[in-house]
DNA sequence: TTGACTCCCATAATATCCCATGATAATCCA
DNA sequence: TGGATTATCATGGGATATTATGGGAGTCAA
């Protein structure tokens, strides 16, 4: 839950955010695993609980060893364990900085165990997207869980 | 419910009035939740109780799996979970003093299960354009309990 | 040697801890 | 009962800790 903006400095580096970090080290080791979203310009991130939770339903979905295989080899391929320095920075993969159209800066936005680092302004459109995307759908199938003049605010 | 006003100080600090604290308290958690309101230029917070009931009606908007995780995002990443020091206070994010156009004074109104926090002049407005009014004056809710000044200021 | 990546330090801004004060409300007790 | 003593609370402010960020200097490899 909540986000943060940080910058990404000349060198390449972003802090995560202290209170990302807390929960990080909570889990016992100093650093984030990332990777691209399936689904959005986004990057994916987490710590140790995440990565270990993902590798237990790959294997948990009984499939022939070579599918398994094939499978991890497409989860894990691209992603990173990246532990941060001293003050908490990290550099960026070249390969996310492309994925997520990072430039300045990048917002941190949590998910509870896990957190997502996007673009600002992608972020923003994102946003705005799924609310509406949602509201719509609650008018066509949905009961009213939220305030009907949300529909008007968002339009 | 009840409300009150109290002072945003120079360091950006409020109190959260020691009845609503002692709710939240008893919910568990002592801190407040807190998000931008959808339909005014309000804040909403609550306590743990309030966050489970959200998360609950976006599950059961029955949306597709992949807009749930999205509308999650979007509204969870504008929602804070801040912890108030010994003494009761809270330092504002910056996004909710933009928000609800906070300066000096902000209003804790009580809403049952949560609570809103407005500036003090944008509620006045509020009520007088609300239904508030219309009800308090019908008798239909009896005197408003909310702030004594706005009684009067209604009459 | 150059560029990419560390490690380390400096700094400004912010957040947090801790204590003091005055005001109001609650309690007590002779 | 009425006056005094105690809590409780919102608020101010000093001191300290944390945090994000900039930049210097060292390391390593190509």
């Amino acid at each position: 839950m909540s986000s943060a903006v940080n910058k990404i400095d000349s060198k390449g580096r972003v802090s995560i955010p202290a209170p990302f970090r807390s929960v990080l080290e909570f889990q016992g080791y100093p650093g984030v695993y990332l990777f691209p979203s399936f689904t959005s310009n986004a990057i994916d991130g987490g710590g140790q609980d995440l990565i270990d939770q993902i590798s237990l339903s790959v294997e948990k979905m009984q499939l022939f060893a070579e599918e398994t295989d094939a499978l991890s080899t497409a989860l894990f391929s691209d992603t990173y364990s990246l532990s941060y320095d001293q003050d908490g920075r990290i550099s960026l993969p070249e390969i996310f900085i492309e994925h997520a159209n990072l430039s300045e800066r990048v917002i941190f936005v949590g998910q509870g165990r896990k957190f997502q680092m996007w673009n600002p302004e992608n972020f923003d459109e994102f946003k705005r997207d799924s609310k509406i995307k949602a509201l719509e759908h609650r008018n066509l199938i949905g009961p009213s869980h939220i305030d009907k003049h949300n529909k008007e605010a968002l339009d």
